[in-house]
RNA sequence: GGACUUCAUUAUAUGACCGCGGGGCUGGAAACAGCCAUGAGGAAAGUCCGAGCAUCACAGAGCAGGGUAGCUGAUAACGUCAGCCGAGGGCGACCUUAGGGCAAGUGCAACAGAGAUAUACCGCAGCGAAAGCUGUAAGGGUGGAAAGGCGAGGUAAGAGCUCACCGGGUUGCAGGAGACUGCAAUGCCAUGUAAACCCUAUCCGAUGCAACACCGAUUGGUGCGGGGGACAAUGCGUCUGCUCGGCGCACCCCGUUGAAAGGUGGCUUGAGCGUAAUGGCGACAUUACGCCUAGAUAGAUGGUCAUACGCGACAGAACUCGGCUUACCGAUGGAGUCCCACC
């Protein structure tokens, strides 16, 4: 029902996360850690997970956030770059509330564009 | 000026651009697009109490289990709040208070100490040549606690033995709505612990919005199991470092599940908030006027930049209220107390 849309699709399935966590790629920075497979489909999906090491609900909110954020400019480059399309799970680490949405998306960039291509 | 006490308020602010949630309006058949205003807290937290609401159960009474524990009031209700009483702390403003009953029964009280609910080790006094006997509990030492405390009289020495003051018990009278207070008489009666069992009084049905209600129905859907088919082709999963290959899913049938799954409602107008007046010491109540203030469902408030300063603490709504408890960088205002200085 989205397929015409521009935007992404929120993973809920918790048999999606263990299939990621299982046979995606993972991609691992201090800011966060990444599990990446391809996909068909018409559009990118993305899962984000914040558990209870990343503190508080303030600090889980923050970090869900700033994920998201940086996801949102991230996005668009990648369709462009590539045709393939791809599900995307972001887990949260304990530093991760405290950086900014710019260091995750610069950090996005460099370890996943090299990555995937 | 310094040191405090108490009650409130507030919880970085402003602008630009890019985004998100639900709502409204406009365009559109729809998908969607555009615009508009709006969108976390004093604790949203812990889930510790009390209610509303919902479903189930229910004649009445009792047992068990649990809560509460000065009095009077406030309240929908409370273990909350207000005022007062008692006790304790502070020079004071004021603060703290789990504050019924060990004179119903049972239990426990280590060590020390002569002795722990009872005693006589050292003492003191009398008698006696002495051993010792008798009287006594002032003093010593141990302990959380040693038969009310302290002083005077009294005595052989002592002791509520007597008396004054203080403390506690009982009875009477007076005051108060009551807790209780005051006075008088009597008389010293006999440890602590009930946050030990227990007793007394009083209150309590159970489960929580993942409650619950509705929608949709056999040509349909969810989960599970079994069989078939394909064994050609395609995709995915799985075993594997890779290939081959095997198995599983996608297809069909049967059995079972019979609303569990999905969607919508519940879901925010409420014991609501603000201001004023009146009544009340106060908690609070009444009246008038004004206001509408998040409703997500993997869960919306974010990002970037700029400016200012003290460089921003604790922390994120999840059915809704009233409280309690806990966390917390600070800032501001009102009222009040004590000390110092000056007049």
């Amino acid at each position: 029902m989205t397929d015409f849309s521009k935007k992404y699709i929120v993973i809920k399935n918790n048999r999606d996360f263990s299939y990621l966590f299982k046979k995606g790629e993972s991609i691992v920075t201090f800011a966060f850690v990444c599990y990446v497979r391809e996909r068909r489909g018409r559009c990118n999906r993305l899962g984000i997970v914040t558990g209870k090491k990343v503190g508080n609900a303030v600090k889980r909110n923050r970090s869900r956030r700033i994920i998201r954020e940086a996801f949102r400019l991230f996005e668009p480059i990648l369709k462009e770059k590539t045709q393939k399309r791809y599900d995307f799970v972001f887990v949260a680490r304990s530093k991760t509330p405290e950086l900014k949405s710019t260091k995750i998306y610069s950090l996005m960039m460099k370890n996943i564009l090299s990555k995937l291509s």
